[in-house]
RNA sequence: GGGAGCGUGGUGGAAUUGGUAUACACGCUGGCCUUAGGAGCCAGUGCCGCAAGGCAUGGGGGUUCGAGUCCCCCCGCUCCCA
């Protein structure tokens, strides 16, 4: 075989991938004729390496983006960078250079990877957030939402490990201990900024129920998020002082069942209230040890642990004294950091008060009636009728919530409210590798943004990183030092950074205009583009990333910056890749790199793979054997490809005429094919299913290429380059390096991504005669070939002569006959 | 503990949404071709059975002419939240 005759993905592949970015194919104008479609994966951390996931993702991306183009769309497809982040800082002291050299060295390596899968991404769109470009803008948003009142400053607990100096998000804390030193991570109160998340609580739960793009799960897991419940706030006045212990309660009717209160341990009362008694010491240690516990010991069913403060406060309908204890497993962060104890009908408090002795009255009964808290093995947690409950007896849960809550707001001791699960969005990180938070401190004025012309705050790249952890920023004393732009007296700038989820809550609108210079974005084409039609990620995402960009959406949007009131119209979450049954990880020496497979087998076999082995929102299991598997078949579509390339040289594609059987079988499975693998790819993103139709064309084509009773037929050759083109058409958004090449071989013309999809026709489709399956008493018994448009009488009388049916009718007579047209019989004896 | 999802051949996975269970691929078996093959081509391959036939979608029940698909109970696994 020639050199030019050999499936050479390498020579076939770099080839191409010039050809597209010399001609700038894939650089998507803001105006156009054509009806926009915006398509976006969730860009990458610039980690060193692309990964699996990473292939997986781009590759459906890159599929869809190919066939909307091919559909007629204008098809905006980016491709960028989430630059700023802590491996960098860790990366950097490690290997001696700075987080910058190795995030952009990073950068350049990772592009030369993806381009080397071929994927249709608009690299003028190209940016990274560690830009000061870029982050002057968010910068801009950050001051603009402080003018709004949509950033405040407030001490908050953190997770903190001394040894690395440095605040620590959840995930990073791994069993109470920190990820990096393995040292035990504390609870530390800090200064940081906030974003007011929860103003948009109402609007991010509400806006759900019309993303039907969607997934469910995500949706429902954004729900649980933010978590709104309808309960009643209560006022429980403090025994012997001024004040009163506030409360959320969803249960206002087992008010009568409160016996006893218990706070956070972080709640400021828990000191206040102890302070001078007897128990002022046993508190304080109570509240260093809880401390010292990380969220999820503390959130453990197991050890509920508690203290009596040595106050008193008093019930406010009954008038009843109730001790007030500081438990555990009470959370600052939900409600308002204190429990009114119902051991009855709250099994948290239940174990509570048998753990401590303390009294249990019984208020809701069950359709039972009334146990008995002498019976009580556990709470009663149900809804039911109240009892012991003074002028709310009788009443059901529900009447008695608004019945308590109003009584309580005539007396001034509290009211119906709503509850969110939701925090605000702490955003300040002590960390170096991030956007500047824009605030300057000066100790006349406070905190003050600093202004628009003076942005952007650039992060000073002359840092040296402490060995030891932390961030240089605090110890650069020239860019610290500032003027107050208010008094003009010596102040300081802020020194934490943003989270690093702050750039990703917006990058999606700026590649709208990545080089637009007079703000965040330009608003004709930000107005063109948003939403994004179709953003693809994984699921690991569902709410933080997901929820703040949800967020931000709307805040850009009451900024006047966007007119879009959701960012992502439709959402796939694609699932992991995994090998041997488990994530791909270091540890578990299980990685694949996607590099090499590329290298081995080239691009196009490796994004076959990837979409043929699962569904893109199923867990993928990675198979070298599957991959060579995809390698065959492009080997055999290429053959087939130059075979017909030479037989139908200067042949026409089939388009009518009398067919032999085999030619008419292929011309009907070449129509099926593309309606086939239209609607699953296209239509539904089963790319699987879509290449296994386009798998079983091709090994038709197979069978009619050595079929020599149709070698002679005039018609061959065109029937054939019918059938090739439409599977190197239909296979050219997964495999878009072969199916260019064959597509020149056989003479087309342009790049595949601009020829349009093809289209079946329908007359194509339809078949003579059909199979028609024979039921007895639902078992398949015969299968019949029956002229398409027979009728349910026919059918029915060609299935009871059948010999085989009579057999098992078995002269017992028949009761009935159930015929589906062009299917099924089914006979009921 | 609460929520979501999943369970189909030796393996990855199909099944027009209630109508031929196991498409397509991997693997395996046999054959052809070949100096050779980790290449290519052809055929076979759910299980039991010589066959007729029977049995099979985690297990058990139900609805239906008909259930992988719908309903109830149980078992197992995964993810999210506590």
């Amino acid at each position: 075989m020639e050199d030019s005759q050999r499936y050479d993905p390498k020579s076939i592949e770099s080839r191409w991938q010039q050809q597209w970015e010399q001609d700038g194919i894939f650089a998507v104008s803001d105006d156009s004729s054509k009806e926009k479609y915006y398509l976006l994966e969730m860009f990458p951390y610039p980690s060193g390496r692309i990964h699996m996931g990473h292939s997986r993702v781009y590759t459906i991306g890159d599929t869809l983006a190919r066939i909307r183009r091919m559909q007629g769309f204008n098809v905006l497809h980016p491709m960028g960078w989430d630059a700023f982040g802590m491996p960098a800082e860790n990366a950097a002291i490690a290997n001696k250079t700075h987080p910058a050299r190795w995030t952009y060295d990073n950068i350049d390596y990772m592009r030369s990877q993806l381009k080397k899968l071929g994927y249709s991404h608009d690299w003028s769109r190209e940016f990274a957030t560690c830009d000061p470009s870029y982050y002057r803008w968010e910068q801009l948003m950050f001051v603009r939402m402080w003018e709004k009142g949509l950033v405040y400053r407030k001490k908050s607990l953190v997770n903190w490990c001394d040894t690395c100096q440095t605040v620590l998000a959840n995930e990073q804390v791994e069993a109470g201990n920190c990820w990096r030193c393995d040292n035990p991570v504390d609870q530390r109160e800090l200064f940081g900024y906030f974003f007011k998340i929860t103003d948009y609580a109402d609007e991010l739960l509400s806006k759900l129920d019309e993303l039907t793009g969607w997934p469910d799960s995500v949706k429902i897991m954004q729900r649980n998020w933010i978590g709104k419940s309808y309960g009643a706030e209560i006022h429980f006045p403090i025994e012997g002082r001024e004040g009163v212990v506030l409360v959320f309660t969803t249960r206002a009717d087992t008010l009568y069942g409160a016996t006893f209160m218990s706070l956070a341990p972080e709640h400021p009362l828990a000191l206040e209230l102890s302070a001078g008694t007897e128990q002022e010491q046993a508190v304080r240690e109570f509240i260093a040890k809880v401390k010292r516990q990380s969220f999820s010991q503390r959130a453990d069913d197991k050890g509920k642990e508690g203290v009596f403060t040595g106050a008193w406060c008093t019930h406010p309908l009954t008038g009843r004294r109730m001790p007030v204890y500081v438990a555990n497993f009470v959370l600052m962060e939900y409600g308002t950091g204190a429990v009114m104890a119902v051991p009855t009908h709250d099994q948290r408090d239940f174990e509570f008060a048998s753990e401590y002795g303390l009294e249990l009255i019984e208020v809701i009964a069950g359709p039972d009636g009334a146990v008995g808290v002498q019976n009580m093995t556990q709470a009663f947690t149900d809804y039911g009728t109240l009892v012991n409950s003074g002028p709310f007896d009788g009443l059901s849960s529900d009447e008695a919530k608004r019945a308590v809550a109003a009584e309580l707001e005539k007396k001034g001791m509290g009211r119906e409210t709503i509850n969110y699960r939701l925090r605000d969005w702490g955003i300040s990180r002590q960390r170096y590798w991030g956007a500047p938070i824009p605030v300057i401190h000066c100790d006349k004025c406070g905190q003050v943004p600093v202004p628009e012309a003076d942005l952007p705050v650039v992060l000073p790249l002359d840092a040296q990183l402490p060995e030891t952890g932390g961030s240089p920023l605090p110890d650069l004393a020239e860019w610290v030092n500032v003027i107050c732009p208010v008094c003009g007296g010596a102040a300081r700038r802020e020194t934490d950074t943003m989270d690093t989820f702050v750039e990703s809550s917006w990058y999606f609108a700026r590649y709208a205009c990545p080089h637009y210079d007079q703000g965040p974005l330009d608003p004709g084409p930000t107005d063109y583009w948003m939403p994004v039609n179709q953003y693809i990620g994984g699921i690991e995402h569902a709410v933080l990333h997901l929820l703040y960009s949800r967020f931000f959406t709307k805040v850009m949007r009451d900024l006047g910056l966007v007119k879009a009131d959701e960012p992502f119209t439709n959402l796939l979450t694609q699932g992991m890749v995994i090998k041997d049954g488990s994530k791909m990880s270091k540890s578990k020496g299980n990685v694949v790199d996607p590099d090499l497979m590329v290298q081995r087998y080239g691009a196009d076999t490796v994004r076959l793979f990837i979409l043929f082995a699962a569904p893109p929102e199923k867990e993928l299991e990675w198979s070298d054997r599957g991959v060579e598997g995809a390698s065959r078949f492009l080997g055999r579509l290429w053959r087939l490809g130059l075979a017909v390339a030479e037989q139908a040289e200067g042949v026409a594609p089939y388009t009518e005429g009398e067919l032999p059987e085999a030619l008419g079988a292929l011309h009907t499975k070449t129509h099926e094919t593309i309606k086939k693998v239209s609607e699953d790819s296209v239509d539904k993103y089963q790319f699987n299913t879509a290449i296994a139709a386009i798998m079983e064309l091709v090994n038709q084509i197979s069978l009619v290429e050595q079929d020599e009773t149709v070698a002679g037929d005039p018609q061959r050759a065109a029937v054939l380059r019918e059938a090739v083109e439409a599977a190197v058409v239909l296979i050219s958004p997964m495999a878009p390096h072969i199916a260019d090449e064959l597509w020149q071989r056989m003479g087309g013309q342009g790049y595949l991504v601009n020829h349009a999809w093809p289209t079946w026709d329908e007359a194509a489709l339809v078949r003579e005669e059909k199979l028609v399956v024979v039921q007895v008493q639902g078992k398949v018994r015969s299968k019949l070939t029956m002229p398409a448009d027979a009728d349910d009488a026919a059918l029915e009388s060609a299935a009871l002569s059948d010999e085989k049916v009579q057999k098992f009718i078995d002269g017992r007579p028949v009761k009935k006959v159930i015929v589906v047209q062009g299917k099924l019989v089914n006979i009921v004896i």
